[in-house]
RNA sequence: GGCGACGUACCCAAGUGGUUAAGGGGCGGGUUUGCAAAACCUGUAUUCACCGGUUCAAAUCCGGUCGUCGCCUCCA
C-alpha cells in the first residue's frame, strides 16, 4: 500500500492531503524546456524537484506515469535556428540530446514518456476542431482563437481576471486581448504543417493540454511546472482541456519556486544571467547541485549567488565522510550489546537511525519538506561521527552503525542523494576541485611525497613549510592514523 | 493598475497557536594533534521587518505600515 502525503494545491492554495483517481497510482505532466538553447541552472531546480518527487513516490510504494514534454515548436527556437542558419527542428533536436545529456549527468530518471510537439500535431488538430465544435473557439485568417470568455471559469488558477489584463495584443482577427492563440498561420521560414484552417502551427498552450491527454487521459492526478507558468500558460491550459473534453483536468497543480539572482531578480536567459547546468557539472558535482535544490523547500524561492554551490558541497562531503567512517568501523556482536557496552553516543546511534525512517517520511509527506527531512540527515551523521571519536567504535561499532548506513540507503532510494560509492565521490570532488582552480594532481603528490620524507626525518620546519605551500593552493593536509590524506578546500565559484 | 508570494541569527533555512526557535555554511573558544587538518564539544536570535489587535498563550491567527520578489509579453 503505497504511503498517504500532503500536498500544496495552486488551485486551492493550501495543504491537502492528497488523493489518487486511481489508487496507488498518479499520473504527473510537469511542463519542460523549450528547446531553443541549453538547460540553465533555473530550468535544473524544476527537473531536480519533479525528478525527485516522483522518485520519492516510487520510494513509498506509488505507481507513478511521469510524463515531461518538450516544446520543440516555438518562435524562439525558429529565431535562433535562423541566426544559426539551421532548420528550427534541427536546433531542438541538437538541444534536446544535450539536454538528455545535461540530465543524466544530474543523476535523473528518465521519465516515462517525453512527448514533443513536432510529433503531437494531429492530437492538436483534433482538440482545436473540438474546441470550435464545442464554441470555445474560432476560426480567423488561417488563425484559431481561444475565446476566453465561454469558460466562465477562467482565471480559478491565477486569480486573474480577463478584463484587468494588461495584454492590449490585439490582431489576425483575435476579438479581445485575452483570448490566445491555439493555431497560428503558417509565416514564411517557419514550420508548418496542414490543418482544415491552413498551414500553420500550434500556439504554445495546446501543446501540453494535447500532450497530456494523450499520456494521461483527460483527467490525471498532478500537473507540475515553474510558478512563472501558472500564468498565462497553466490557466490556458485548462481552459483548452476542460473546454475540449468538458470533465476536470488536472486535480493537483505543484509549482516549483523560481531562482533568484544576488539582486534579487530570478534566474533566467531573458535576464542574461543563467549559468548553464553543462558548466556547473565540469566545476561540481551533480550531488551537490542537487542538495543545493533540496536543502529549501521547493516552493520557496531559491537565492542563488557564489557560495550556493560551494557550500552546498561542503554539506554532501560531510555526509559522505560520515558514510566513510561508518563503512570502516568492524565487528560482530548484536548492535543492542555495542550500544549498552559503549555508553550514550553509541545508543544515540542506534536511537536516530531507529526513529529516522518515521521523521524522514513525516517531512516528506507534508508537502515534500526535503529541507526539513535533510536535517534528520544531518543529525545522524553528526551522531555517528560523534560515535567514531571513540576508541573501540572502529573495532566494535560495525553492527552498530550498520543501523545508520541503512538509513542512508533510504536517504537514496528517497531522494538520490548519497548512492555514490564513497572513494568514487570523493575522487569526483577532487578532480572537479582541482579542474576549477586548475591544479595538477601530479604537483600536489610530489609535494606530499617530499613532505612524508621530511616528517620521517622528524624535520617539522620542512615538512610545515610543504603544508603552508600547499594550503596557499587550498589543498589541505590531513595527517590521519591510516596515512597522510588531502582535500581541496571548498571555495566560491 | 490587476493577481500572487515572501520578510526568522553574519549567510542559507525549518518551524504556521503552547517544552530550551530544527539543520547547514561562516566566524570565535575548547578537546584532539609534533604543529595542523578533519571530527567532536561550545558560543554565536530572551527573539522571529515594524505597529496595533485576538488569546490564559503568537514567529505562528487578524488588521495596518514598510520592504523585497514573481506573474499579467517568452520563461522552469
Amino acid at each position: 500500500m503505497p504511503a498517504p502525503f500532503r500536498l500544496y494545491n495552486t488551485l486551492s492554495r493550501r495543504v491537502e492531503d492528497f488523493t489518487p483517481i486511481q489508487p496507488g497510482h498518479i499520473g504527473l505532466y510537469v511542463c519542460g524546456m523549450t528547446v531553443y538553447d541549453l538547460c540553465h541552472a533555473g530550468h535544473a531546480r524544476a527537473m531536480v524537484t519533479f525528478d525527485t518527487f516522483v522518485r520519492y513516490l516510487r520510494h513509498r510504494d506509488w505507481s507513478v506515469k511521469f510524463v515531461r514534454n518538450f516544446t520543440d515548436v516555438d518562435d524562439k527556437i525558429i529565431r535562433r535556428a535562423a541566426e544559426l542558419g539551421i532548420e528550427p527542428l534541427e536546433l531542438a533536436q541538437q538541444q534536446i540530446d544535450y539536454f538528455h545529456e545535461d540530465v543524466r549527468a544530474l543523476g535523473l530518471d528518465e521519465p516515462d514518456e517525453e512527448p514533443r510537439v513536432s510529433t503531437s500535431i494531429g492530437g492538436i488538430i483534433a482538440m482545436v476542431e473540438r474546441l470550435i465544435e464545442r464554441g470555445h473557439a474560432y476560426a480567423a485568417d488561417g488563425n484559431v482563437w481561444y475565446d476566453v470568455r465561454s469558460f466562465p471559469n477562467y482565471g480559478a488558477l491565477s486569480g486573474q481576471k480577463v478584463d484587468e489584463l494588461r495584454n492590449p495584443d490585439v490582431g489576425n482577427g483575435k476579438r479581445v486581448p485575452s483570448d490566445f492563440a491555439l493555431w497560428k498561420a503558417t509565416k514564411p521560414g517557419e514550420p508548418s504543417w496542414k490543418s482544415p484552417w491552413g498551414n500553420g502551427r500550434p500556439g504554445w498552450h495546446i501543446e501540453c493540454s494535447a500532450m497530456a491527454s494523450r499520456c494521461l487521459g483527460d483527467s490525471f492526478d498532478i500537473h507540475g511546472g515553474g510558478l512563472d507558468l501558472v500564468f498565462p500558460h497553466h490557466e490556458n491550459e485548462i481552459a483548452q482541456s476542460e473546454g475540449a473534453s468538458g470533465c476536470g483536468y488536472a486535480r493537483w497543480w505543484m509549482h516549483n519556486g523560481l531562482l533568484t539572482m544576488p539582486g534579487g531578480r530570478k534566474m533566467g536567459k531573458s535576464e542574461g544571467n543563467a549559468f548553464s547546468i553543462r558548466d556547473l557539472l565540469q566545476l561540481f558535482p551533480a550531488e551537490a547541485v542537487r542538495l543545493y535544490y533540496l536543502q529549501n523547500h521547493y516552493r520557496s524561492p531559491l537565492p542563488w549567488d557564489q557560495n550556493a554551490l560551494p557550500t552546498a558541497l561542503a554539506m554532501v562531503c560531510r555526509l559522505y565522510e560520515a558514510r566513510e567512517v561508518a563503512e570502516s568501523m568492524k565487528g560482530q556482536e548484536r548492535a543492542e550489546d555495542v550500544a549498552k557496552s559503549l555508553g550514550d553516543d553509541a545508543q544515540a546511534v542506534l536511537d536516530l537511525s531507529r526513529a529516522f525512517d518515521t521523521q524522514f517520511y513525516a517531512a516528506l509527506d507534508d508537502d515534500f519538506n526535503t529541507s526539513k527531512a535533510l536535517s534528520y540527515v544531518f543529525e545522524l551523521a553528526r551522531a555517528v561521527n560523534r560515535f567514531a571519536n571513540h576508541k573501540k567504535a572502529r573495532k566494535r561499532g560495525g553492527p552498530l552503525v550498520a543501523e545508520a548506513l541503512r538509513c542512508f540507503s533510504v536517504v537514496n532510494d528517497a531522494l538520490g542523494l548519497l548512492g555514490d560509492d564513497v572513494s568514487k565521490f570523493m575522487q569526483e570532488v577532487k578532480e572537479k576541485r582541482l579542474g576549477a582552480m586548475g591544479i595538477e594532481r601530479e604537483d600536489i603528490e610530489s609535494l606530499l611525497e617530499e613532505r612524508l620524507v621530511a616528517r620521517q626525518a622528524r624535520d617539522w620546519a620542512r615538512a610545515d613549510s610543504i603544508r603552508d605551500e600547499l594550503e596557499a593552493k587550498n589543498i589541505v593536509v590531513m595527517d590521519t592514523a591510516a596515512g597522510v590524506d588531502w582535500r581541496v578546500r571548498i571555495t566560491g565559484a
